[in-house]
DNA sequence: AAACACGGCAACCGCTACCCT
DNA sequence: CAGGGTAGCGGTTGCCGTGTT
């Protein structure tokens, strides 16, 4: 399949290699990263074995919509700690920091990250842009 | 019905911090 | 105390599904 060029597996993990890395973070429990890949079987390095863990397989991780609390909650943490995402991760429970961030970046900061592929759709000076930002102050 | 544009999510990359020798 | 290696974090990118024209 595709490979990089020293061999490790890159892109979408399939169900077979999630089940592998549950298995054996079941058996030998988080950590030790840089050894996942060898104890699992897997063609991948450490670091996209965490990463897989923690954002997807991890059993207390909560999917689909943030409630209204959860939004409120983010809102405020942002405000305080700004682009911490881990930590605000951190006081929300069953969220990923790439949750909290893809959240952050979908519905708040509007332009900011599309603005590259999409720079016809909205300026940096957006009206769209700065009544988002308005809604997410407000709200504090 | 087909093509195009946009939105959302999963994953990768590079950098920094921390720990061990 | 210094150097090397590993873990963790944040930013960015690419892909896929959905909506619109």
């Amino acid at each position: 399949m595709e490979s990089s060029s020293n061999g490790l597996r890159k892109g979408t993990w399939t169900a077979e290699e999630d089940i592998l890395l549950r298995k054996c973070i079941d058996k030998y429990g988080e950590g030790k990263w840089h050894q996942v890949p060898l104890r699992a079987g897997l063609n991948r390095c450490g670091k996209g074995c965490r990463l897989r863990w923690l954002n997807y397989l991890q059993p207390s991780i909560k999917r689909g919509n943030f409630s209204s609390d959860e939004v409120d909650l983010l809102l405020r943490l942002h405000k305080l700690l700004g682009n911490r995402w881990s930590l605000i991760a951190g006081r929300l429970p069953g969220r990923t920091a790439n949750d909290v961030k893809n959240y952050w970046n979908t519905h708040f900061s509007c332009c900011k990250s599309k603005a590259r592929k999409r720079e016809s759709t909205c300026s940096a000076n957006s009206p769209i842009q700065s009544s988002c930002y308005k809604a997410s102050t407000s709200i504090l």
